[in-house]
DNA sequence: GATGCAGATATTTTT
DNA sequence: TATCTGCATC
């Protein structure tokens, strides 16, 4: 059976094309269509998994241009991530068959924020060339502001106020709008205070950080209303994709530009998007705003899209009853137009991480001996820790895999300094890029030397390079300094000059070469300096595809990924649950489902049930990754961070249907307790310790969350005064103690509540108190 | 200015 | 357990 028939008989379309629709809508089924279709006035597509919602996007788009409601300048469209902006402009283009050229507003919300933000940045203080700093920038200037304010860095981390602020950029607050309520326990009330300065200090630096590329945007609308008129006028059709994961800044910077200013009009603004896919709550995504759209745009149309084409019916009926265990949500009921009803979920019970990595390795030789590619399977796991046990796996096998995600190029340290040097160059005032490379490579430049430069730099308020500037021609400098800041003055100067009459990239290889960076790196006997300067050239290679520095500069700040690799080969995929959203594979495996790991404890801990529900929409998107295999795996035991913990297995597995889940016990643990199907739940073992664990999953992990609360660390004054770890642990040295999942063993050392414990049958562990009772 | 040790710290991640 | 960070020391 094809997945979508050219002709849906099934009701009447009404199209302006009558008899003859043009050929982008064949194969449109008919809520698709009327998604397609549906131009004017606010919509809503709630698209469920694997309901072909960027093929109604990027028909959508292509529709309103072959039909000329508006030019491709006309239509802002905007997703969350690089990968969603390209993607959905290479098939717009194939829809109209041309080149997307003419959409210059395609692109993500922050990419979009930046160019606005370009074309008018003197309005909010900014010069057009303003730099984009990224989180590494951003914790280097509040260490600055905090070490101003003398407070203390151990007890108030930058990194903690740097979330925070991260919070506060997302909600759309102004230093003018954040309550001291929200502010007032950093630093002994300081927060505020730190948020202003730090706002202040970005524009002396003629810098934004990424959420200013919305917040000040919204500034700029709000104090600006002529500006917002323009790009109200501009924008005739605009579109969302992922609404879920949309945060209350971009809203707000999105509900500016589509609320019409008499109230009368409505705009033609489409939002897609799927409640259950919300999974970025813990960055500040509010699912609130999907749930709200029709209260926001009165009037709108709603349309959902509930014929899967990915998933064979057991995947699809596993994934809808576990998700209608979540209470705030739209609601729904996928289903099937594959047809096929497929293999059941398998559920498997392993010993520990290291048997889940054989099995699951074992298993995917098997499909491969079938005739399957390793490219169509896929392990989704909820943490990166659990990934390196995979990796080593695979290895062992000589089984191709790629990770996906993980540390970014242009994270890399050589990669920062490469354009801290750049940055220099094109923006003079950028004192964090500055002082990056000051003493980079060695120059001799110590701290005191520094200091003198940033107390001139201050007591003038200047830049540290104009700060030197002044300093050579002074006393103030020793003259081995001052000469080695007269020489680096000269070699920025003449980049400067080179800047406008050679390429950027010849200009970057230039001076790498002569700043001595290169040679540093060179001489350097690490194991990874010579891949480090394999990656420095990879930059220049990259530079080419860029017209001049600005643009590279812009591309580097605002897309931080780069093509993972090479598609040809194949290879098993592992990545996190999170970045596995928005794709899809034949087999997957779903490893970890333990209580704990997932759902996370910290989710459960920080969110309550909103984190939990979140955690399901989390299992969620995993299972319908899946077109035909799921195959989702618990270990009995995992070790985290060194200590052997037993783990009940998800309250998740209790949530998919019995029907169409086939449940496996490796059986291989030695002198352990098997699993089996008639306990009180189909997946709890029968415990020996029968007063504490008797009950299902969730119930013992809700007792869990109420106990780790009660206690609660101990503070007078906001200072921590004493952590609880529960009671004392009540071993000693010697004792005999029966392990839940380890057997009997002798107790050989104590510390607080985590205990070493020489086991009879499985040798020496660390293991909690908790899991333990005496023998 | 390099090196080494003690101590903390340990989801998810895009822009 | 493993990794990173900051600080102290030579």
């Amino acid at each position: 059976m094809s997945a979508v028939p050219p002709h849906r008989p099934s009701g009447p379309i009404t199209s302006q094309f009558g008899a003859r629709a043009p050929a982008y809508l064949d194969g449109l089924n008919a809520e698709q269509r009327e998604a397609v279709e549906s131009t004017e006035g606010p919509l809503l597509v709630l698209a469920g998994a694997g309901t072909g919602k960027t093929r109604v996007l990027t028909t959508r788009i292509g529709h309103i241009l072959a039909t000329r409601r508006a030019r491709g300048s006309q239509i802002l469209a905007v997703t969350f991530t690089n990968k969603a902006a390209r993607e959905m402009k290479e098939r717009i283009a194939k829809v109209v068959g041309a080149t997307v050229e003419g959409m210059p507003w395609l692109g993500t919300f922050h990419s979009i924020g930046a160019r606005i933000l370009r074309r008018h940045a003197e309005l909010v203080g900014l010069r057009p060339d303003f730099t984009i700093l990224d989180t590494d920038d951003q914790i280097r200037l509040i260490k600055q502001l905090l070490s101003a304010e003398n407070i203390d860095e151990k007890r108030w981390p930058a990194r903690q106020f740097a979330s925070m602020m991260d919070g506060w950029k997302n909600r759309g607050q102004l230093p003018k709008d954040v309550s001291e309520a929200d502010a007032g326990w950093f630093a002994n009330g300081k927060g505020k205070k730190l948020y202003t300065d730090y706002q202040a200090r970005l524009k002396t630096l003629n810098a934004a950080d990424f959420g200013d590329l919305l917040l000040e945007g919204i500034r700029l609308f709000k104090e600006n209303p002529e500006i917002l008129a323009q790009y109200h006028d501009r924008f005739r059709y605009m579109l969302v994709d992922e609404y879920q994961d949309s945060n209350t800044a971009q809203y707000l910077w999105l509900r500016l530009l589509a609320q019409s200013r008499d109230g009368k009009s409505q705009s033609n603004i489409c939002v897609v998007g799927d409640d259950d896919q919300s999974i970025y709550g813990w960055r500040g995504a509010e699912v609130d705003n999907i749930l709200r759209f029709e209260k926001d745009f009165p009037g709108a149309k709603v349309i959902k899209l509930e014929r899967n084409y990915r998933s064979t019916s057991n995947i699809l009926s596993a994934a809808s009853h576990l998700i209608a265990h979540n209470e705030s949500r739209l609601g729904k009921t996928l289903q099937t137009d594959v047809g096929e009803q497929g293999d059941k979920l398998a559920v498997t019970s392993v010993w520990d991480s290291e048997e889940e990595a054989r099995q699951v390795g074992e298993e995917i030789e098997q499909f491969q001996r079938q005739g399957d590619y390793l490219n169509d399977m896929a392990i989704l796991v909820r943490a990166s820790f659990q990934m390196r046990e995979f990796e080593e796996r695979f290895i062992t096998l000589g089984l191709n895999y790629r990770v996906i995600g993980g540390p970014r190029f242009y994270e890399r340290r050589e990669i920062r300094d490469a354009l801290a040097y750049l940055r220099i160059i094109a923006n003079p005032v950028d004192d964090l890029a500055l002082e990056r490379i000051i003493n980079v490579p060695k120059r001799g430049l110590g701290d005191a030397t520094l200091q003198i430069v940033h107390d001139t730099a201050r007591a003038a308020n200047i830049p540290l390079v104009a700060a030197i500037r002044d300093l050579v021609e002074t006393e103030e400098l020793k003259p081995k300094q001052r000469s080695t800041f007269r020489e680096f003055l000269r070699q920025i100067d003449d980049w400067a000059d080179r800047m406008r009459t050679i390429p950027h990239f010849e200009l970057a290889e230039q001076v790498l070469d002569e700043s001595g960076y290169t040679a540093m790196w060179q001489n350097d006997k690490s194991a990874d300096a010579p891949g480090r300067l394999e990656n420095l050239k990879e930059l220049i290679r990259s530079m080419e595809e860029f017209e001049n520095l600005g643009g590279f500069l812009e591309h580097i700040a605002l897309v931080m990924d780069r093509d993972s690799g090479d598609a040809s080969d194949d290879a098993v995929s592992i990545m996190t649950l999170h970045s596995a959203k928005g794709l899809e594979f034949d087999t997957v495996f779903l490893p970890g489902w333990e209580e704990g790991l997932f759902p996370h404890q910290r989710a459960l801990d920080e969110s309550g049930l909103a984190g939990l529900e979140e955690e399901r929409r989390l299992a969620y998107v995993g299972i319908t990754r899946a077109r035909k295999r799921c195959r989702i795996s618990l270990a009995q035991n995992r070790r985290i961070h060194g200590l052997w913990q037993s783990a009940i297995p998800s309250r998740f597995l209790d949530e998919l249907p019995t029907e169409v889940v086939e449940v496996t016990d490796t059986g291989s643990s030695y002198g352990g307790y098997t699993y089996g199907g008639r306990q009180t739940t189909r997946f709890d073992a029968r415990d020996p310790f029968d007063s504490v664990y008797e009950t299902p999953g969730w119930q013992r992990a809700q007792r869990q969350q109420q106990s780790r609360k009660s206690p609660g660390p101990l503070t007078i004054d906001g200072d921590l005064v004493a952590r609880s770890s529960g009671p004392s642990a009540a071993y000693d040295v010697g004792e005999r103690v029966l392990h839940l999942k380890f057997g009997y063993g002798t107790v050989t050392a104590t510390e607080g509540n985590k205990l070493s414990i020489d086991f009879e049958k499985a040798g020496p562990k660390k293991v909690l108190d908790s899991f333990v009772k005496r023998g």
